[in-house]
DNA sequence: CGAGAGGTTGAGCAATCTCAACGGGGGTGG
DNA sequence: CCACCCCCGTTGAGATTGCTCAACCTCTCG
């Protein structure tokens, strides 16, 4: 339990080995930062260990929102889909995200696993009752409200008003950043091109094309489809236009 | 105070005339919704009352956000730039909205008047004290972020992947569904086009020939460009695509 | 009365999409 | 074990949506 804690309460992302849920994984927990907690009151919120495959679905748009989620290891995405199959991902999730917002009665997007996820589910009314037993998880909550809310914006953004280049040069700054990569490292590229492309407003091919012209302009190396390096950054912080 | 409660925790838009702060406004107030309260605790949160004409800025983007607000009267619109001048408007506030995120340091996005509007305006720190005098309010707040991500959610699969025809389709209807406008009325469209283009991901050019089309085959009308009236809502629906 | 802001319309252009072909890798079934 | 298929990614050529540039109109405000 106290990892869902310090999963909501830590921030960096250096610590992700020691986020893993003792409810569900095997894994002894460290320190749990700064709240102070009952455990045994926790755990009476019935937190189940859960496995997604890759590809595997977690819940779709439009259902009822029974339970919420915390992720422990792997990747996620979300997405919303219109009438005809067009397709907008709206975020991809890591270890040490959350999902589910406690307050709507349904699902506002599909979650689908990008790689093999290991996630903690909790019934939806036990985590509300935690809330209200910890004040501090519901402050930290409402950080990571606003937070995903300043991501949105971002997002907007970039959607609305860059082209192909700047997109996609963002998403590289963007994917290194949360990897805390240093200049010259390999970057996890573990989505598909399909999964940026409905991540970006764009095409696969547009975005296979744009990949391929910021290789060739020396920016970026592509050894292969799911692993990239950033060779100039200061040059791609250009392009990325703001 | 009871009206920022109020604000908060009520969701309807058929309720705004009662939703004047009243230490900002004259106005006296209705009932006060579910929140028990200590009147005078509140009155300590120092709000007050505040008023821009149209056009004028409330706060910028990376501003220290020592203020939240409630908009009380008229609209506003939230927006971010890039370096070179693209705007992109994340959203247009009326009566009832919050702005301010209580938890950022600094604001996230530019806030202008888009008509004269009134405000309650409240020194963050004070704000933040009263969140946690009163837990409802913060439940009420994590609440509006959630519809607020849904929104831009929503947004954000419009800007993503709907043409320039349903873009339009959906703002109109997005416009009636915020007025509760019934068929037939006039639906008020107080911002400019080059507010609804930065909002949509368009140049406005397009939003103008766009409404224009639509106008031409019937599905609205447009008597001057801050009015119109949806005439056949149920293409209006279909050209919105979702 | 002139200037400027906001809006509409037209013509041409270009970024991005669509359609199509092709190649590699992995799983599956014969 | 191998052939086949399917998914994923890349590349090319042509089509199209929405952008750019430009003209013009109306209304408001000095």
């Amino acid at each position: 339990m106290e990892s869902i804690m310090s999963g909501l309460l830590a921030g960096s992302a250096s610590d992700i080995e020691q986020r893993r849920c003792e409810l569900c994984t095997v894994r002894p927990l460290a320190v749990c930062g700064s709240v102070a907690m009952d455990r045994s009151a926790c755990l009476a919120a019935i937190a189940r260990g859960a496995q997604l495959a890759a590809g595997e679905p977690l819940f779709h748009e439009g259902d009822p929102a029974v339970e919420v989620f915390t992720v422990t290891s792997g990747m996620l995405k979300l997405s919303k889909l219109l009438p005809d199959g067009r397709r907008q991902v709206t975020g991809f999730l890591m270890a040490g995200d959350y999902l589910g917002l406690a307050f709507a009665e349904r699902y506002i997007c599909s979650a689908e696993a990008v790689t093999p996820v290991r996630l903690c589910r909790f019934a939806r009314s036990a985590f509300l009752k935690l809330l209200d037993q910890f004040p501090a998880l519901e402050k930290a909550l409402l950080g990571r409200a606003a937070t995903e809310l300043a991501a949105a914006q971002q997002q907007m953004l970039l959607l609305g008003r860059k082209s192909a280049h700047e997109r996609i040069a963002s998403f590289v700054l963007q994917l290194a950043e949360r990897q805390a990569t240093k200049e010259g490292q390999w970057i996890d590229v573990p989505m598909t091109r399909t999964d940026i492309a409905d991540y970006l407003g764009l095409t696969i091919e547009t975005v296979s094309r744009t990949l391929t012209s910021l290789r060739k302009a020396g920016l970026i190396t592509v050894p292969d489809p799911h692993h990239l390096q950033i060779v100039q950054r200061a040059r791609l912080v250009a392009e990325a236009g703001g």
